[in-house]
DNA sequence: CAGTGGTCTAGACCACGAG
DNA sequence: TCGTGGTCTAGACCACTGT
């Protein structure tokens, strides 16, 4: 049998074109999180490559966390895993001192134009309609964050016919499920300003209260942009955590 | 002539015990920042270990930020580029539009019994003697930033003795420059509050105003914590940037 | 046990930077 | 032109996982 051949520009390094090739499949859905790759043999014969290259492949795809390597099992696709990224950030406490999950509510969801700065992350046209939603996040019953959330209606036009009570407090599997949209890693932008009234009055505190503001946009692994998202959060729940070198 | 040996548990892979022995050459100051290292060749020749074995060890440090490839012209040892990583978050724009530097103005330094959580931060023991600065940092005349730094009083006696006028708005080169001490990373606490009734005056606004404040500990190669810092400033010149996967 | 990834060898040749 | 890191080969043997 004739090994395959790479695609894509053959002036570049075979392992970079193997990894393009690898993260390609993953981008058009090809390989979905959680399958097993062939194993570095198989893809050396495959390829016609030296095991050696092959790994240098995969080791940028582990890198990127695109794949995982499981020692005496083999190599996967990796399942992203900040489906509540914000609890890294906000810190919600029951009476027993765990972390809580706040529950959802959907205040709003409809088609709205897209304003200008949605319409710019998302790469669509301005006043383009979109899927406009709006939640309330509680704990213990009191509100602890508000979002708003834009979706390009191309790829999300199924979300609108789902039951609400079928919408959990983790929208990404949904996505997915319902939609076919994987998020493969976001963006953030985080500040801090006052309440203010409308948010004070949602939020159930002084508009002078501080609260943490983080607007995030979701990415799929080919990198269109499949959510804007806007959390505004007390700031005296909050605490965000990074090393720098 | 025979090969050095490598030292270290001999049951760890020689790459991992290669990358400790660099690591620890760093940490011990040995090789300073903008050092060359042997090249991949000699370092095989000298540890008697095959060149992709050498290179593994080296992968590991470049990952750590720790050294940098140069191809071309050799491998070197890495200077930490964050000198001023507020700026990073903080952005303050002169009249013309570009970034500046604020000025730095040292109210007080002085010896002081350290509080608790700085006490562990910096593993001595609570109340015992410490160096306690507190800065104003301002654009244009105008306070933007208000900072506590408490030093290790047994590494940073030379600190004591620097003339105000020898101090620049960045401390990190200073440190190495006068203390011997040289800041490998840090790690960064970030929430916001209300300024609260001190800090409104110092910056010169209203106690509800916002501001965020950024908790940084920094550590040598050699993991020892250096700093503690907590600087707090106007909310609304603040944005934060982060990408999750 | 078979199959996987992890470590390591001992080279070859290429691409880049500086003198 | 020389020395550097960058790419690639073609294996060997080890360590881990599941049957």
């Amino acid at each position: 049998m004739q090994p395959s051949v790479l695609s894509g520009d053959d002036r570049l390094p075979k392992y970079m074109r193997l990894a393009d090739s690898i993260r390609t499949e993953v981008a058009l859905g090809q390989r979905r999180p959680g399958d097993q790759i062939a194993s570095e043999a198989e893809l050396a014969m495959h390829y016609g490559l030296a095991p050696g290259t092959v790994r240098q492949a995969i080791a940028i795809l582990v890198d990127e966390r695109i794949l995982e390597r499981q020692h005496g099992k083999g190599t996967f696709v990796r399942r992203p895993k900040f489906d509540s990224s914000m609890f890294r950030f906000f810190r919600f406490l029951g009476a027993d001192g765990l972390d809580l999950e706040p529950e959802s509510r959907i205040l709003r969801r409809l088609i709205l134009p897209a304003p200008e700065h949605v319409a710019q992350a998302l790469s669509i046209d301005i006043g383009a309609d979109a899927i406009f939603m709006n939640r309330l996040r509680l704990v213990d019953s009191k509100p602890v964050l508000v979002e708003d959330i834009w979706l390009p209606l191309q790829r999300f036009y199924a979300f609108l016919d789902i039951e609400e009570r079928e919408i959990g407090p983790l929208l990404y599997p949904v996505y997915d499920r319902e939609c076919g949209q994987i998020v493969a890693r976001a963006e953030e932008y985080l500040t801090a300003e006052a309440a203010g009234v409308e948010f004070a009055s949602m939020l159930n505190v002084e508009p002078a209260e501080p609260v943490i503001v983080i607007e995030r946009i979701a990415y799929a692994y080919d990198d269109a942009a499949l959510e804007w998202r806007r959390s505004r959060g007390l700031a005296k729940e909050f605490s965000y955590h990074a090393i720098i070198r």
